[in-house]
RNA sequence: GUGGGUGUAGCUUAGCGGUUAAAGCGCCAGGUUGUGGCCCUGGAGAUCGAGGGUUCGAUCCCCUCCAUCCACCCCA
């Protein structure tokens, strides 16, 4: 028997409320935000991510999927995210001609080749927002918000907000200097993976989870102490929003987050009572980015949060999507003699705007009512053999009364839309 | 990539070195020949993850592999 590849996951139709709640909630956030929706492949030139993501990454050093197109000469990847494919469609068709900042959204499967555990997966959802052409902190904390409101929309209580800036190509490399003063007599003190990062990228050891590193890490030099004026005002009036409007964000000078194009504002958001998973989302400013794909100086700033992961943790706390639908109607037949036009009479009723389920197969009207119960159906219908035979039942009300086939159409809700 | 746990019907689980592997839910059918939900009855459905070994005999013991879960790591 076949099974799903390791890593990957069937939404089946019991989890689907979920889903939709969730993508609904945000369809209509990013409306009222003024984010337009984008869609983009699946799978790039590798390029795109290896210089967009960022080639000192763990994404692309070993969690990309890579594959050679058929024709040869191509290498291509499986997004492993999506904001260098965001801006890859940012440049490829000049959306810089558009009024800034391009605001974009769009949500669909990112791959990453790692060990499949509570909340993460090789193949797994994502719905991400970027807002193009704009440096002002404005659009920073409007980001923050809008995942703020998104998530407590849904229902998510006790998150927290961890920010930080990790400054611009001014004040990095100052900071990234002191910093590498700093480690460079503690380095046979620090874990095998400090000494890579020391070399390929050192705000990484701020990152290390190793608990001997801890102590050299609580006495490194902190990047907020440490940026220059612009960006120390850009961080100060990110906060200021955000205190404002009583988001709940503690400032961690240690977040540095993964990926290399990051600049300024970096975010994550964390449940309370989180396990290893925690992010749902997290996000930042990529004001260099554009120029490495190619393009004009563009700041940028953008985030991605986890739809596996949100679900997990609305199931965690219990809460309940709204129910979709259910059929309006369940058209039953007691015998033979009156399948065909109960199967006619269901399509009708299809055409005419209403939800209709009909029997199908050689059951019993006992089994057929059976069915319409499981269903949740709001009515069945049972198609009789002449006038005042046929009976429209409500089946939460279990009452029902003689209605003609076709009278019918008249005396069921048609479905909004 | 590293470490640990677990693998019995669709789901959740019970079980024991030895005749036809058990229950609940779900599914199908019936409960006096045209009607659901509760209740009752019956039925279908499991090569007990796969391969090898120990043994007179293994679902139960051992090994390998696979899958899955959890943690590390990384991140959504």
């Amino acid at each position: 028997m076949y099974q799903a590849p390791r890593g990957t996951a069937d939404v089946l139709p019991a989890d689907q409320p979920y889903w939709q709640h969730v993508i609904r909630t945000a369809e209509r956030l990013c409306a009222r935000y003024g984010y337009q929706r984008i869609d983009t492949p699946t799978f790039e030139d590798a390029g795109v991510f290896i210089h967009g993501t960022g080639e000192s990454s763990d994404i692309v050093q070993r969690e990309m999927y890579l594959f050679e197109d058929r024709d040869g000469g191509h290498t291509y990847a499986l997004r492993p995210e999506f904001t260098p494919n965001v801006m890859r469609a940012y440049l490829e068709h000049g959306l810089f001609n558009l009024p800034q900042p391009v605001k974009l959204w769009t949500v669909g499967p990112a791959f990453r080749h790692e060990r499949p555990q509570a909340g993460r997966w090789r193949q797994f959802y994502q719905l991400d927002l970027e807002a193009i052409g704009e440096a002002d902190p404005a659009i920073d904390f409007e980001l923050i918000d809008f995942l703020w409101q998104f998530y407590t929309g849904l229902g998510l209580r006790g998150l927290t907000v961890l920010l930080n800036s990790i400054g611009d190509q001014n004040c990095r490399p100052q900071y990234v200097q002191l910093l590498r003063s700093y480690y460079a007599d503690k380095l046979d003190l620090a874990c095998k993976d400090d000494r890579a990062r020391f070399e390929k990228n050192p705000l990484r050891l701020l990152d290390c989870k190793v608990s001997s590193c801890q102590p050299i890490i609580a006495g490194a030099p902190t990047i907020a102490e440490h940026l220059c004026e612009p960006c120390a005002d850009h961080f100060a009036r990110v906060q200021h929003y955000l205190a404002a409007l009583d988001i709940r964000f503690v400032v961690q000078p240690r977040l540095v987050r993964g990926l290399d194009y990051y600049t300024r504002t970096v975010f994550e958001f964390v449940p309370a009572d989180a396990g290893s998973q925690g992010t749902i989302g997290a996000g930042g400013r990529y004001d260099g980015l554009m120029e490495v794909l190619g393009g004009d100086p563009t700041p940028g700033i953008g985030f991605a949060t986890g739809i596996e992961r949100i679900v997990l943790n609305l199931k965690k706390a219990g809460i309940e999507p709204p129910p979709l639908p259910v059929p309006e109607v369940y058209v039953a037949y007691p015998t033979e003699e009156q399948r065909d036009q109960a199967v006619l009479l269901t399509a009708r009723l299809r055409h005419a705007g209403i939800g209709a389920l009909g029997a199908t197969g050689g059951r019993s009207l006992k089994a057929q009512m059976r069915h319409a119960g499981r269903a949740a159906a709001r009515f069945a219908y049972i198609v009789g053999s002449g006038p005042g035979e046929s009976w429209l039942r409500d089946l939460p009300a279990s009452s029902q009364e003689a209605v003609e086939p076709d009278d019918l159409i008249d005396r069921l809700p048609q479905r909004a839309e």
